[in-house]
Parts: structure tokens; C-alpha cells; sequence
DNA sequence: AACAAGGATGAAACCGATTTCATACTGATT
DNA sequence: AATCAGTATGAAATCGGTTTCATCCTTGTT
């Protein structure tokens, strides 16, 4: 029977465990944290590890040191590239310092992210990186109510160590390429509610607008979902009644519809119609026209994230920092007007 | 004091919490576990909790218990459409079951994942599902030491639950549909050591040739890597030394990559050069022609993962049972010759 | 009226680790 | 010789729940 247990290593708890090599249960758990401890002592334990393949319970470990080396990460979906990328970003970093990853996937429901966030809260995680859409005041209470460390991408939130992209630029930088290639463009977004691909996107549309002298209608600005069917309806509108020769959509997927919307009314991307996009996502570079776009540092982003958790997690009560990463413009046909054959 | 722990909801034990409502510590433990209780006292509670916020500590009733309503969920890589849809089945299912998901993204190195699932014995999980991408034999050595429920998704292996998909007969209708289409397809797969992916979808390639009376011949077929650079490259060879008028891609990358190398070289894809994939992802869709492909259910099999796994945890010592997958062959101009305009 | 079955109750044991504390030993410094 | 700082040690307390157990009420049944 013990037997058994000494070689599945498993059901054994820290007294059987010290019985069989022959030490006390304090000196176990010195070696596994790195405690005064004799070189004998120490060797004999290592090998009684390397026989029965002992790991002290996690559990048991948890409830005493009220630390339990996971860290809740919330985020509004799972497909889509840019969390994807943001997710591995975490991942790497946290791995690489023990941490594991406790994902709560919201599936675009507002309502859900404070859920889960409570959920994580009370399952003891140590810090939690949140992964923001829009940002309700349910949402401001359940943060308050975390007191642990939070991280928050994609958004800035005064209190709150931060990391997002410079998507005004971004979308002011891309508006004036539109522009200085000779199109009047019109805008696609999506709700103002979401502040960073919603509100800060726009706004940079608007000021790069004025910049130039253009006039900034309202008929020429339109909200969208976020799917590339949304796109495209939205564009089909706009080309319908406004007629513009260039189109600034506020993300790739809708860009990517509105390409299709242009050439099924004949127009050619690139020559009769200007069309940009942000995230320089895979499809938007495979596409008939491949879509001028800003390439946001979303892995960096996640990796980012993860080092300021730590840092918060490090320095109690204090070590709130935010960071802000930049873009590049990634020109691409769809501006150019060189149409290339893929 | 104790107010500021009342208006707090935290740092509250059982005690605590157990004297403000007036009941015994019991009373309010079978009050989260739906035992025998009064309806006075249950109130109590429930008005107690109302005000207090309490939740009991997780990591204590995990040490007790020795659940912990986590399952870990170890895959290869967390950008990629395939995988992430796969999660995101794993997440409906699981969350709406009360368990969280405890995430190891091993990177594409196997040898973390041998590590991860023993990080995953160590730290408690209930469950685990594995996104396995090859199989050694130190993962059969450590799979076989985790002692608790295991469901392994895109692979068979026997004594588990799986849930796979046919790559078989989807590479089969495929490459018969290529034969079909009056071509005589070459093949571009990926590694042998990928049963799925690798092994599988290269002998439904073989069996669709062999049983059409065509040549199987070895100079035909190549091995890439994953991504589009990787079946650019490997197309760009076959396409110097052998002039196929069709290819066969184990994955929608690899298509995608071909594709390019056949356009850059004059050849129209559809026509000249008939090209499927297999996958069915976003990118596919979008392409200057859009690929013919097979639709894998892959957010189904997170799914039915994840219901297996329940199943194993539901029924001690038993309960395995496995799932395969159809799938549904999506027809584009990739191979019918009609050169959309997106 | 006697008895069985089952609901309701709380004290105490238990889960498996870490941390405190009191004590002991070593070598270096006054 | 006395003092001190640092290393080593293990028994016991502790973390915050769940589960067992013995007991006490109710009912309904015979």
C-alpha cells in the first residue's frame, strides 16, 4: 500500500512524505521554499522527490500564503486576432515566472465581464488583467471591489495601471495618407462606447480632417459592428448615397467588407476608391487588394500588461504606471492604386 | 474595524461571517453547498451575504474537497483560427458549468507540453483538455501519470477521450474534387509526426489518387511547415520542378502560401493551377480567388470536449467514449475556374 | 403508545501545507 | 569570557473551509 503510493507519487501529503525521508514536514517545506536547510538534509529530500515524485498540494499551499500563483485574465472574445496575439503575449511573460493563466472569456457580453470578474475575485487569483470593450459603471464598482492588482489593456482608466495603443494617431496618420492621395474619405467606426477602436479612432478621422481643410460631415460617418458583413452593409450605404472616393474604416474586418462592397458596385480599391483599415490583420494582407493598415503591437501589448502586473504585484500598494505603445502605417494597394495580383 | 470588514465583503472568514448572521459555522457552509438548513437560517444567510458580500475562500474548500472547478487546457499555439475556435467551444461549455479555465500555451515545443501537464497534476486542476499537436512517448509517460479525467482534442489515442476530426476523408473528397476538376494534384503537408494534420490528411490524398487510377508518385509530395511563407516556399519548388496543374494543401496556410507562389510564377489559380486547403478559415474567404477548402467544426469539437470531459468527471473510473467530427467541403473559384472579384 | 425515518443542528475532526517560536549550535567580534 | 549574528531545527499554531458524528426534533406508521 505504501508501495503503491511511493510510486504513483500521488495522494501523499507532506507528514508520509517527510516520514519517508526520513526529515520533519518543516524541513520539506524549507526545501521547497528555499529555507535554512542542511546540505544533507537538502539531498535527501531531493531524492525521496526524484522516488515518489512528491509536489506539495496547491491547494493546501494556497490557503495559507493566500497566494495561489494564478492570474485571472478577462477578455471580450477568443477568435479575433488582435486578443489572440495579446493573450500569447501574457502567457509568455507569465510563464516564464510561474504564473498560470485563468482565462474567463466574456463573448462580447458587457454584462459578463463584471460576472467574471467577480468570479476571479473570489477564486483568489493574485492579480487580474482585463482585457476591456466598454466600460460601464458596473464595470468601475466591480474594479473598485477587486483590491488586487489590475491590468487593463486596450483602454485608459485614470487609477489604474494601463496599457493601450496611440489609436488616435493611428487613425489621424491614416486619414492623412487618404488625403494626401487625393481622396475626400469617408468614415466607418463602431460605437463610441468602446473609447479606444470606438471614440479615440474617430476622433483622430475628425482632426486629420480639419488639419486638412476638409469639411467633416456627419452624412460621411457611420456606425458599425464589428464583423466584416457589418463593413460591408455599411459601405454598400454610404457608396449609395455619398459617392466617396475614399473610405477610413476603424478596423481591418470592417475595411475588409467595405473592399468587397466597392467592387461588387464596379469600383476599383485603390484607383476609384482609397480604403484603409487598423490592426494589419493576416486577411487584410491576402486580399484581392491588400488593405493599407496600422500595425498595433499586440503581442508587446499583452507582454507589456503582464510586466506591469508583476510590477504591481511587487511594489504593494503602489506601482501603478501606464504605457502607451506607438504604430507603424503599413501601405499597402488599397492607397496605392498599384493593384497587385493576389 | 469590523465595519470596515463588513463594507469591505473581504478578509472575512467562515467565523466572522458565521456570528454576524447569528447561525453556526456549519449552518453556513451547508448553506453554500445545499444542505439541510431551515428556511429561517437560510435567510439569515442569504441577508448576511447581501450585506457583507462574503464568498467562501476557494482555496480553502479546494484543500478540503480536493476540487477545484478549474481544468486546465494545454494547446499548441493561441493565435491561429483553428485553436482559438476550439477554446472558445471549450469556454461556452465550461463556463456555463461553473468551472474556470486554467490556459498553458506551450508555443509549438512538445517538451512544454510535458511540463505544463505536470504542472497541471501538481496544481489541482479537475480535469484537463489537450490540444495535442504530436505524441512522444514522454507524453505518453506523463499522460498516463495524471491520474484524473484527460479529453484529447485533433488526435486518437487509444484509452482516452478524444474528439478528431475525419482528415481522412475530408483530404479524400478534397483531392478527389481537385481529380475531378480535370488535375492531376501534387500534395504539400506538414510533418508525419502530426497524426491529424500530418499522417492523416496525406493518406486521404494517397487514397483519393490510388483509387482514381492516378500516380502516387513520391517527387509529387513535399513537407512544410505551418505557416504561409512555409507553403509559398515548398509551391515555389514544386512548381520549378514538377509544373503540377494542381496541389493538394493539408492546411489553408500552406494553400494560401501556394497560391502566391503560383500567381507570382503567371499561372492562374483556378485554371492554370486548381489549389484546396483544408480548414476553412477567415483568410480562405478572402483571398484574390477564394480557396476551396473543407469546413472542420472546430468550435463543436471545444464543445464536445468539453462535455466529455464532464462526462469522465461525472462517471468515477469510466466514461470514456470518443467523437469524430464531420466536415463539409466549401467550393471556391481556387478550384472551379469561375476567378471572383475579392 | 411505541417506534422508525428523516430533517435539522453544532462541536470537533480534518484537509495539507506554511509560519511562528523557542531552542541550539557555530564562528567571529568585543 | 562574554556577546552577537547567522544558520539550523522541529513542535505547535494557523489558514478557512467541509465532513463526520452524536443528538435532538418532527412526522407518519403500526
Amino acid at each position: 500500500m505504501l508501495q503503491q503510493k511511493q510510486e504513483r507519487g500521488m495522494g501523499m501529503n507532506i507528514t508520509e512524505f517527510a516520514a519517508l525521508a526520513g526529515v520533519s514536514k518543516t524541513a520539506v517545506s524549507r526545501y521547497f521554499n528555499n529555507g535554512y536547510l542542511s546540505a544533507e538534509k537538502r539531498a535527501a529530500i531531493e531524492e525521496a522527490v526524484r522516488r515518489t515524485g512528491y509536489s506539495p498540494s496547491e491547494a493546501a499551499r494556497g490557503l495559507r500564503t493566500r497566494r495561489t500563483r494564478q492570474i485571472g485574465v478577462v477578455l471580450p472574445r477568443l477568435s479575433g486576432e488582435s486578443t489572440a496575439r495579446v493573450v500569447d503575449g501574457i502567457s509568455m511573460v507569465l510563464g516564464d515566472k510561474g504564473y498560470r493563466m485563468l482565462l474567463a472569456n466574456t463573448a462580447n457580453r458587457p454584462e459578463r465581464e463584471v460576472e467574471y470578474l467577480d468570479t476571479l475575485r473570489q477564486s483568489g487569483v493574485d492579480g487580474v488583467i482585463f482585457l476591456a470593450s466598454i466600460f460601464t459603471p458596473e464595470h468601475r464598482a466591480v474594479l473598485k471591489s477587486m483590491h488586487m492588482p489590475v491590468v487593463i489593456v486596450a483602454q485608459q482608466y485614470e487609477g489604474y495601471s494601463c496599457v493601450y495603443h496611440d489609436d488616435l494617431g493611428a487613425a489621424r496618420d491614416l486619414t492623412n495618407l487618404l488625403i494626401r492621395r487625393g481622396s475626400h474619405p469617408a468614415y466607418i467606426g463602431v460605437t463610441a462606447q468602446d473609447q479606444a477602436a470606438g471614440m479615440a479612432r474617430r476622433e483622430g478621422y475628425v482632426q486629420a480632417m480639419r488639419q486638412a481643410g476638409l469639411m467633416v460631415r456627419t452624412e460621411d460617418m457611420c456606425v458599425s459592428g464589428f464583423s466584416m458583413d457589418d463593413g460591408y452593409e455599411q459601405a454598400k450605404k454610404l457608396l449609395e448615397t455619398r459617392h466617396p472616393d475614399g473610405i477610413f474604416c476603424a478596423t481591418d474586418s470592417i475595411a475588409i467588407g467595405a473592399m468587397r462592397a466597392c467592387q461588387e458596385k464596379g469600383l476599383q480599391v485603390g484607383k476609384d476608391v482609397l480604403v484603409a483599415g487598423v490592426g494589419d490583420s493576416q486577411m487584410g494582407r491576402v486580399t484581392a487588394v491588400p488593405l493599407t493598415s496600422a500595425h498595433l503591437h499586440y503581442k508587446t501589448s499583452g507582454q507589456e500588461a503582464a510586466q506591469l502586473l508583476l510590477r504591481l504585484m511587487r511594489i504593494p500598494g503602489g506601482g501603478i504606471r501606464s504605457v502607451c505603445l506607438g504604430y507603424e502605417i503599413v501601405e499597402r494597394a488599397s492607397t496605392s492604386g498599384t493593384c497587385e495580383t493576389l
